[in-house]
DNA sequence: TGAACGATTGAAGAAGTGTTCAGATAAAGG
DNA sequence: CCTTTATCTGAACACTTCTTCAATCGTTCA
């Protein structure tokens, strides 16, 4: 560990080139905050919201749900999305576990609806021009 | 197909249970929009940006980058991320494909930065109360 | 020119993921 | 009750992904 931040303070003051030790230092101090500044529960976190969106299948079914004016239950979800009832199933296992769809249940059927986060994360994936 | 819809339309009678036509036509109608909302092509690429920050290594180097004041090299991304340079190095190739991180060549160096779209994206993930 | 260094690439094996199938639950209605 | 219908669950297997290793590229500087 000690090894590889010599490495890296000479690496700095090979980026910085002829400045003086005082900006090798603030440098290599903001990578120190950097460092700091990232939670490992925070990022596995983070993680797995992103990797329920990182599905055809789920990816759609946030879509369906956040275009949707009322909620949807799995039998109206099913025609739209070419996969089995059980995928679909699992897939809103996945996402309501990521928070980014919630349940309701009535009578015989489940209603699911996107969260605000689900709606903020696919207003965010747009591309610049259209924001 | 006409037999799914069929189906469907038989289901939707059952939910909407003792109501007119009239509505079971609306819902159907919306049900059909949905479904024509969207598009292949951009699905594809939208799961694609999700994918890429699904993944430890690939969401840590976008928050570094995003949180940094000054873009930054492989080099000093990493001390920060306990994997080979190699696995940065296919990391920051992928987010640059998906358009999250944009890359400048400066002699020796490679200096990356996180994009508006990255930048986005890690703002949307954060959960309520911190919005 | 050639040695050193930062960065990238491709191949390969281990680990992880997605879908389906078969079977289980739970509510509704005869 | 017993059946039907909507949904869920677990196991299985094909498929994808992630990381590492080894080799390569491109720039700098002696």
């Amino acid at each position: 560990m000690a090894e590889s931040l010599d490495r890296l303070r000479s690496l700095v003051e090979d980026e910085l080139g002829e400045c003086c030790d005082a900006d090798v230092e603030a440098r290599l101090d903001e990578l120190d905050d950097l460092e700091a500044g990232t939670d490992a529960g925070q990022v596995s976190e983070r993680v797995e919201v992103f990797s329920a969106l990182a599905n055809d299948t789920r990816y759609r079914i946030v879509q369906l749900l956040a275009a949707a004016e009322s909620d949807l239950c799995v039998c109206e979800l099913t025609p739209m999305l070419d996969v089995s009832d059980s995928a679909i199933s699992h897939a809103l296992s996945s996402l309501t576990d990521a928070g980014l769809v919630a349940r309701r249940k009535e009578g015989k059927w489940r209603y699911y609806e996107a969260t605000d986060r689900a709606e903020r994360l696919l207003a965010a994936v747009e591309p610049e021009e259209s924001v």
